[in-house]
DNA sequence: CTCTGAGATGTTCACGCTAGCATCACAAAC
DNA sequence: GTTTGTGATGCTAGCGTGAACATCTCAGAG
């Protein structure tokens, strides 16, 4: 209640209770034995200064932070807060609390974040992709603490990973899509340099049509802007440039609603004349008048697990170090069933 | 690159470039003067360990901590990312950084997030709303350093405060309904004790429409779910018991588009029939077959005028403690013009 | 009445770093 | 040669807390 300039330690409670630092400590963490008559005494003291306790001297002295990095490319997709809510879900049980990073898909800058977040000594990482720069993974390794890599599970990992094959996750849709009997098709994405799983999904994704000897037949990229908007104007320029194109994948739910939005607007038969599909399986897609076919990365689960990993390693527990899930398609209203 | 499991510290690349701790730190803050030799030889040695300097005893020591506490109700509707991007963006010109806490729009999770980043001693707060717990209003109080409260400015701030008046935002939005010439008026938003921000827009939408003698027609409240799905389906559910409804106004942009889809799908004419209209402003909306009308809520201006006055703040200079931004009202396609 | 032991409380020191001052080396000025 | 100043470097003393150990108190056993 009382506001000071100079701010509050435990010598301050100590003072105002009437006993030592040390119990003040311990009645403030619960550690140790405590007389009810002196922990009432010290609560009080705490509440009536406005004590918040110093957990960075804590930190120091203990040599524990109950913090865990998490380091994302971004926040404003629906993908990553998914994927958020399950690491907090499950660190809720536990004393360990995330905090975010985010990186906005620069190596650079996931090293720089990185490098930050590790110097406050977290008690574990988990971090997006498999792909770093060489010194954010010598960092990985030289820190001594768990590290999980996710989303992703084609390449090598650090430590622990948990995620779901994105090439695999192209060749199932490519092989759907054939199944189902389309034949021009064309792929709409994100820039891919920096997007490693979409551009693994597209591997996958045009090495199964290879096999059948179809090649995509046009495909177009996007950096930037409403991804509404932008499946949108993707999917009337690629329809204008080849107008017998008969399937349409794109490399997220969020331009595929745009690409959905924009054909039944112009009356084109969805699946029948042209069919679609999305990737994520974002909630969004169930107000669509009709339900986008889909796959679903697992984000939540993906939060999940990799939280559960950090959180054993932690407690001394050996775990998993990689964790393959498996994505299932939907095949929605977009997308012919054979 | 070597793996320790003993973390390094300022002694081991002291011994290792042969200088004296003190100087390592200099070097590696960039402080007080250094010969360039003993730099280069420091820098290498660093590197080579692979030593990463430690935060929580570095601030212990000068007591300043570079971390701005960020503290919102939610990540995953859009509006707050970009709140969120708004404080990033300012404060990467300067040396400060922000930590993101989420309270799911609970005071008491609130209350203990905010008690969670205070004992990590941050160089501000900035936090989301104007209504706190007691307790929570103490703890800024007595924390000593700068809180600028967002969002909001119907009410008094903890110290202060940038956002809009969201009672004259639903005031705005009740005239230019009214002007339209519509009677016959449904509010449809989420459960408000929760929200503050949506019950005051709400309090601001009926007392104006009470000084022409309306009342809300119907109204309908939910919590959870895709809110574009939940959109469809209130939507649906009033016109079933009010079919002479006029006019709708969501109290988010999201659901405001799960209705305009589901109207237009109907085939009812919008806005002759039924208008509408939302709140916020979100990219989402350009994407849609028609434009929703809506209401900027000015969302990164405020991340970046928060931050800018923390940034000020924590520089010594004083600066504005209150700042009311005023949103824009779009009429789009969806509320007839006057 | 003394002894014992467990619960309650206190003391000391280290955690890894930085502020503030002390010291040192060396070049320019006298 | 001596002085002086300045850049370069080192030393010491904490920062606020928690671990480990030391001490004290008091009830119950003998």
């Amino acid at each position: 209640m009382t506001q000071n300039n100079r701010s509050l330690t435990l010598r301050d409670v100590s003072e105002a209770s009437g006993v030592s630092e040390m119990t003040v400590s311990r009645v403030l963490r619960n550690r140790g034995d405590v007389s009810a008559t002196t922990r009432e005494k010290v609560l009080t003291a705490a509440k009536d200064l406005g004590y918040v306790p110093n957990k960075i001297a804590g930190a120091l002295a203990s040599q524990r932070v109950n913090l865990v990095a998490v380091i994302i490319p971004s926040l404003s997709n629906m993908v990553f807060p998914e994927v958020l809510a399950g690491v907090s879900q499950v660190l809720e049980d536990t004393e360990l609390q995330p905090v975010v990073g985010v990186t906005d898909y620069l190596p650079e800058k996931e090293e720089k974040v990185l490098y930050e977040m590790l110097s406050w000594r977290p008690s574990g990482v988990i971090i997006a992709g498999l792909e770093h720069t060489e010194a954010a993974r010598a960092m990985m390794n030289a820190s001594g603490i768990p590290v999980v890599e996710i989303m992703d599970a084609d390449g090598e990992a650090v430590d622990a990973m948990v995620g779901i094959s994105h090439r695999r996750a192209g060749r199932v849709m490519a092989a759907s899509i054939l199944e189902a009997g389309y034949k021009k098709i064309a792929f709409l994405g994100t820039k891919m340099p920096l997007d490693h799983r979409a551009r693994k999904r597209f591997e996958g994704f045009t090495e199964t049509l290879a096999k059948s000897g179809i090649e995509v037949a046009e495909r177009e990229f996007y950096s930037g802007g409403s991804a509404l908007a932008k499946g949108r104007e993707m999917t009337e320029a690629v329809l204008k440039r080849s107008p017998d194109i008969d399937f349409i994948y794109y490399s997220n739910d969020m331009i595929g609603a745009g690409g959905l939005l924009y054909l039944m607007e112009k009356g084109i038969d969805v699946p029948g004349q042209i069919g679609l599909a999305g990737f994520n399986g974002v909630e969004l897609l169930q107000g669509l008048p009709r339900q986008l076919a889909t796959m679903d990365a697992c984000r939540r689960e993906i939060g999940v697990k990799a939280a559960e990993i950090i959180a054993s390693r932690v407690n001394g527990d050996d775990t998993d170090k990689s964790v393959t899930l498996t994505p299932k398609i939907s095949f929605g209203d977009t997308l012919l069933r054979k």
